[in-house]
DNA sequence: AATAGATACAACCGCGGAGCT
DNA sequence: GAGCTCCGCGGTTGTATCTAT
């Protein structure tokens, strides 16, 4: 196979030249490009994107019309702010399969692959940066799994509570069927706390609004990187804004500095 | 009000897998 | 089996917007 001859008017790079003769576009699409596209899909199909995009007249590549398409003008695409329960569902899931943004995507209806790649590096990288250690390191992997995550679950619960005909634990779906957990799409590596979780009735009570995850992660650190029984609860910085950026307050992230730096 | 830095997100790029000839 | 094309994924970059000073 030679990948590097492929994708004539897709991957393969254009010289100059090629590019001026083919007028191809790049950067930012128009509202003209946007109504050409999403007419051309609406009696055409999707797919085959080097036709379409040839067909439908666009001067772009293939691959830029279906990625105008899927992560942008698809009528499914969910816009707005990523929710609690996608947050924890996030969480969850990279800790399962770790960059796998379609895949994680998947399970989050209306959301991209590329929202959630965003996501994860404005947000959670962000966090890792903040507590000095690698967002890939089992240290900030615990960190999420044992504080963040509980953490998420508590105000998932609050809000339940605080606004009880919303139906709010119920917006959290299984990642995946009853035997994920023993799928070979598992990896080998051990479920989490959370997904034990979902493979639990008891746990995963979704259907009346109540979690008991908090519960089971209210246990200390297997790795010991947290004092046992220590109560967050009080440090809990709540601004009300983007849900995400309120996670570590002041005093968490040099408490959990002093426990990256005495764990390393 | 100006501006520098931070953040969020849209878009691009390189690559690998799959399928077809 | 080799060559080619298409598709889709993950990483990266560019830029518009927001925030702090």
């Amino acid at each position: 196979m030679d990948h590097h001859q492929d994708d004539t008017k897709s991957s393969r790079n254009y010289s100059q030249s090629e590019e001026d003769l083919l007028e191809l576009r790049r950067g930012p699409w128009t509202v003209d490009e946007d109504f050409t596209l999403i007419n051309y899909i609406a009696h055409h199909g999707e797919g085959r994107w080097n036709s379409l995009a040839r067909s439908a007249g666009l001067k772009r590549t293939g691959k830029s019309c279906r990625l105008r398409w899927l992560n942008y003008l698809r009528p499914d695409v969910r816009r707005g702010n990523i929710t609690l329960e996608e947050q924890l569902l996030i969480l969850e899931l990279h800790s399962r399969w770790g960059n796998r943004w379609s895949k994680i995507a998947q399970h989050l209806p209306g959301r991209t692959d590329n929202e959630i790649k965003n996501y994860w590096r404005t947000r959670v990288q962000k966090h890792a940066k903040q507590l000095k250690c690698d967002v890939n390191s089992k240290q900030f992997k615990d960190t999420m799994r044992y504080l963040w995550m509980p953490r998420l679950v508590e105000r998932i619960q609050a809000a339940a509570a605080a606004a009880p005909n919303l139906d709010v634990a119920v917006a959290l779906p299984r990642p995946e069927n009853s035997s994920a957990a023993a799928s070979s799409e598992s990896f080998g590596t051990p479920a989490s706390d959370l997904t034990d979780c979902y493979n639990n009735q008891d746990c995963y009570a979704a259907n009346n609004n109540q979690f008991s995850y908090g519960d089971q992660l209210s246990l200390s650190s297997p790795s010991g990187y947290f004092n046992q029984g220590l109560d967050f609860g009080g440090q809990w910085a709540m601004d009300g804004g983007d849900a995400s950026d309120s996670l570590w307050s002041v005093d968490d992230v040099w408490f959990l500095q002093q426990q990256f730096n005495t764990n390393a």
